[in-house]
RNA sequence: AGCGGGUUGGGAUAGCCAGGAGAUUCCGCCGGGCUCAUAACCCGGAGAUCGGUAGUUCAAAUCUACCACCCGCUACCA
């Protein structure tokens, strides 16, 4: 690794963070994608050297929990969607030099590999720890497998978190009365040999490290807690069938956390990169040990402290070399608040792209909405803002003016010297890319492309060639050309097939995809024909007010599905269970003290409307006796309104607040199935009864 | 609880690490111009005491301390 400035003449390798085949691709994975795939793409166009690689992440007790409850192997499960990934990349123009997955050969070699080094070096070492039992199911619970108390604050709690208490993480063997998630019952701890690997020899390394890593500022500063605190070693091996084998003796069957495996994929993808083009193109040992490399990991800002603590010790504990830049991009909010994938509140990548829009739109507005680590804020609103005024109105319409000019007029490139003003500003543009690019910073790179544009329309405007004979007129529509050329170089890494159709009206040599920087300044084409047609089409309001009704009817629906089927504990993450005829019980009891934990009141419906634009949700008044509450609730179309007020219902009172299509609910009302069938008293209890 | 990040005209967003005159850019708003181009584009204007308080400094959006609110991470969610 070095730090010189990009471009240098080592290979470079940027990656993506792995996606965890366990689910459908939305916008918020794919801002990572996309900014991974724009920043390859832009240090080529400055002449670096570089492969981009990824992989999906197969392993883990997710997948296999997810894999046994569809009834299909956890293989067949990962792969299913790793096939689904792998198609989905190319088509938002994500265009990986290889795309592996954690499960297939090349890594697992090189992740047994990477153990025996270790073992070798005495990087790691057996401890004996408690690890809880399902007697019943004869199997390991390690992780999400078991539940129970937690040790320290008293609440119930997941076998590696206080996911619902005081959030602290658990190790295996901390959580009080376990009980295993497989069947319900009591699990029992035993005695178990597991690997560690020596994380705190590595601590004065880490500490070198964090302050040499370049990339963006949360990477670096994120992980101080842990580097300058007490590091643990870390469990590298856990009770499942389904992972990579921990080499050796084989008798038993821990597998590798999926963390050890996971992050060698990078090797492993950029390896099977190497092995199709050959060394002599791409020498994957050269990046990873026996030169020097610029190796820059693209992630996701959760999955920061695994790259920059877990991660460099492991490369250091096998001798590999260390990446030179970690950048972990911002998450993507819908509307001002974070996905739910659950309730469906989600732009996801199949969605999108069935809606007829071009990835390069979407990737634009990823790329350059907010900076690298910001975390950014979808919506249909912002969308087409964003598309009609900078690309269609700046980008679009200043290269289909000046080629049109031009092509009409002078049957392309005029005859006539580029001034000195225009060279100097794409010259400009050139050393703010280079520096942008420098600074990791892909939203400033593209922007450069974007002020081009602007400038490219008002010096069109300023000068009126349409007001001036041929003579006068030449030089600046050979100006104008020139900044299309520059333009569709600079754009090319955030907008790769748009840049392409603008090279393409521009006749220009080969493709705007093998284009460097340097190209911003070389000569245009003498003759091209008139373009055929504007770049980009403008979305107009119908439009985003249909797609915008399209997100809120499905994620009411989804939230209406979920306060039907709500249970009294809701803690489970997602539940997924196709609706039979009736429900199977739910086989976990809950204590009385949790029932009492339910305020349920009697309540009588004063008032009842509809909530516009909504199928289902309907707004209620109710008196629970001490007070009115408003409630929303999914009966729109399962109840006559009109007859509602006056109905005593049950009434969940201490429910938290929630928002439901831009309607506070404050409280549940209790119904029964599908048709809703409200719950009411026999006698006549009156408004505001406590439910016991 | 600890840690990280955020708070900038009506909305969005840059600048902060390396303090320096009118605080960037986009949308919106008001007025004007122009018509080659997608009713586009160009010019001009109004609008921000940069979350609060206290400090350091000749000088603070920027550095320091404290406070408020929001978001995230805390070892398997991009």
């Amino acid at each position: 690794m070095t730090h010189d400035e990009f471009p240098t003449d080592n290979p470079a390798l940027v990656t993506c963070g792995l996606p965890y085949a366990n689910g459908d691709l939305h916008v918020g994975h794919l801002r990572t994608y996309v900014s991974g795939d724009a920043f390859s793409r832009a240090l080529r166009t400055l002449g670096q050297r570089t492969a981009f690689v990824s992989g999906s992440d197969m392993h883990g007790t997710p997948i296999a929990v997810n894999a046994e409850q569809e009834g299909v192997s956890p293989e067949e499960f990962a792969l299913r969607h790793h096939e689904q990934y792998e198609e989905t990349f190319p088509r938002f123009n994500v265009d990986f030099d290889n795309y592996g997955h954690t499960h297939d050969e090349t890594n697992v070699e090189l992740t047994q590999a990477f153990v025996r080094t270790w073992e070798e070096n005495d990087h790691v070492y057996e401890k004996e720890i408690q690890v809880a039992y399902d007697p019943e199911a004869d199997q390991w619970l390690p992780d999400r497998y078991v539940e129970g108390e937690c040790p320290y604050c008293g609440e119930h709690a997941r076998g590696d978190e206080c996911d619902e208490g005081c959030q602290r993480h658990l190790e295996p063997g901390d959580i009080v009365d376990p009980v295993s998630t497989l069947t319900g019952n009591p699990a029992e701890y035993r005695e178990r040999e597991h690997e560690f690997l020596r994380l705190s020899e590595f601590q004065e390394y880490l500490e070198g490290f964090i302050n040499r890593l370049e990339g963006t500022s949360n990477a670096q500063n994120q992980p101080r807690e842990w580097i300058e605190g007490d590091l643990q070693d870390l469990c590298i091996t856990r009770d499942m069938d389904w992972g990579i084998d921990y080499p050796g003796d084989g008798e038993d069957d821990l597998v590798l956390y999926v963390w050890v495996d996971a992050p060698i994929e990078y090797v492993a993808s950029s390896k099977q990169y190497s092995e199709r083009v050959g060394t002599d193109t791409y020498d994957w040992e050269e990046v990873w040990r026996d030169g020097d490399s610029e190796i820059v990991h693209v992630i996701g800002r959760d999955i920061i402290q695994h790259h920059t603590v877990f991660w460099p010790s492991m490369l250091r504990a096998a001798e590999y070399n260390e990446p030179r830049a970690v950048c972990a991009t911002g998450f993507v909010n819908l509307n001002g608040k974070a996905f739910s994938t659950s309730r469906n509140r989600a732009i996801w990548a199949d969605e999108y792209l069935q809606e007829g829009f071009h990835p390069d739109l979407l990737r634009y507005y990823l790329a350059t909405a907010a900076g690298f680590e910001r975390d950014v804020n979808f919506s249909w609103e912002r969308f087409q803002e964003r598309v009609n005024s900078e690309l269609a109105d700046v980008v679009g319409n200043f290269v289909n003016r000046a080629l049109l000019f031009a092509a009409r007029n002078f049957d392309g490139t005029p005859d006539a010297e580029l001034t000195d003003e225009t060279e100097t500003r794409i010259a400009e543009a050139m050393d703010d890319y280079e520096d942008a690019l420098n600074d990791y910073d892909v939203r400033a790179a593209g922007e450069t492309a974007v002020a081009l544009a602007r400038y490219g329309n008002e010096y069109i405007q300023n000068a009126e060639p349409w007001k001036l004979d041929a003579d006068e007129a030449a030089p600046v529509i050979r100006d104008c050309v020139q900044l299309v050329k520059a333009v569709a170089v600079l754009l090319q890494p955030i907008t790769p097939e748009k840049a392409e159709e603008a090279w393409d009206q521009l006749d220009a040599d080969g493709s705007a995809a093998d284009a460097t920087v340097g190209d911003c300044l070389q000569a245009t084409p003498d003759s091209f024909a008139e373009p055929d047609g504007p770049l980009f089409e403008k979305i107009d309001d119908e439009r985003v007010a249909e797609l915008n009704e399209k997100l809120e009817a499905r994620v009411e629906e989804a939230s209406a599905d979920e306060e039907e089927g709500e249970t009294v504990e809701s803690g489970e993450d997602e539940s997924e269970s196709e609706s039979a005829d009736v429900e199977a019980l739910v086989e976990e009891r809950v204590g009385f003290d949790d029932f009492e934990a339910l305020d349920l009141r009697v309540g009588r419906v004063d008032g009842a409307e509809g909530i516009e634009g909504a199928d289902k949700l309907a707004r209620l008044t109710v008196d629970i006796g001490v007070e009115t509450r408003q409630i929303v609730a999914g009966i729109k179309q399962l109840h006559d309104l009109d007859e509602l007020p006056g109905t005593k219902v049950i009434v969940v009172a201490n429910l938290e607040r929630a928002e439901l299509f831009g309607v506070e609910s404050n409280g549940m009302v209790l119904a029964a199935g599908e048709d809703a069938d409200l719950l009411t008293t026999h006698g006549d209890a009156e408004p505001g009864t406590r439910v016991k």
